[in-house]
DNA sequence: TTTT
DNA sequence: TTTT
């Protein structure tokens, strides 16, 4: 009926990047999204979170996310099963994003050398990445 | 840093209500939630999304509840860790339900004799079920 | 970047069903969402928001909502400007609604005559009523 | 019933802080929300979707946020009304923010003179400022 | 291991 | 200028 997921978090790995046997992009990735509140040894734990995305913004996330960056998903939570090899039948959800945005600074500043930021670089994070939606009517 | 779902589905069941050692009621369900596009026989697939709730709120769940009841639930996504059995670390994937709305007549009808509703009784149905938050500042 | 509002709520009237020149229907309603929390007086008040909906969608809105039915809308806050004829600036607020769920019976049993309920129309709310999203890949 | 807002957006202006009369803290602020879409001309517009938070959340926003800073809100849409001077009643839009994130490097480079940003600071944005919630059970 |  |  309704279902509907935002998150915020970061990549624990770079996009996985592969291609339907019909030639449909298909991009995925887990985020670690930091919880709330502490465990009961004060400690923040995070909720480990897979991703799924398709077509022209699976493209999109391959070439701007990667490892430890900050985004922003906004999608659906979906349930696929499957039968393991032990013959059971397992679960696996994760969110197909619909909407993605780019929250950390494009240069990342991984390359280690000189990467500044400052005001003028202000667009280079948070930038829009997503496809543009159809004209809204 | 965030993480928000907001579904719509029917209970699979009837709610589990369960304690916790320290006292804490804790139910849960499973809601169907109906896709919103059919696959590729056509048919209409649903998502099964496990729910917990905590606390007084689980107490009014195990009461309203019932399967086949439309239910709304607005939460965050958890992920818990276990190792099962089999020496295998599992996940496994919930709702945890901060908030959930009753959608369903009170009296649902499944009686089967004689329950009738109409008008009059718009009133049990979409009624407030959540626990009142603290007054807002 | 990211806009999303999930609400529930009753119709404080019926749809109002407009077309713009170039043909395309827009339905627009407002909804009474109750907060969950109680003023100084322990009243619960309810939040009046405009929503609006186009194309198909918008008819369908027409046909299946009227004042008092409850309904989900799922969409993205807008803002937009006019000046008034008192040659202020004035912004209007509206969620504009990507998906609604019809989340009253169908007959509403507002006839008053013989509109029973019970198990066997457990299927007449709650039934869907968005516009089939494309195959999602 | 249900009011769910998520937005992510950059201040326009710093936040304001002021005190109820019994002490109680609340920011304010309007979050530029890009589009998704663009215009007929082309050009991507933004809502300005004004923001109030209370609270100990509001002195942290009042500290870490300011103008032109990346943030995300999760809260609800409220809706007050208010009789202005001409005799008209108007209406105030505004989301309730219960959580806060912010987005933007702490020290924001606005500085202008070296503030560097790179790997090395990755933990300075998209840090944790919203209040712990209570344990969750 | 599922709802309508 | 409002729903139940």
């Amino acid at each position: 009926m309704l279902n509907r997921v935002v998150l915020i978090g970061r990549l624990t790995k770079d996009p996985e990047l592969r291609y339907t046997p019909n030639g449909v992009a298909v991009a995925s990735f887990s985020l670690a999204v930091d919880r709330n509140f502490k465990n009961a040894n004060g400690e923040r734990e995070a909720d480990f979170i897979p991703c799924v995305v398709y077509r022209q913004l699976a493209e999109l996330c391959a070439n701007y996310l990667a490892k430890g960056k900050l985004a922003a998903v906004d999608g659906r939570l979906q349930v696929r099963t499957y039968d393991a090899q032990d013959g059971q039948r397992r679960w696996v959800y994760e969110v197909v994003a619909e909407n993605v945005r780019f929250l950390s600074p494009k240069d990342g500043g991984n390359s280690g050398y000189g990467a500044s930021s400052g005001a003028s670089d202000a667009g280079t994070y948070g930038h829009e990445v997503s496809l543009d939606d159809d004209i809204p009517f």
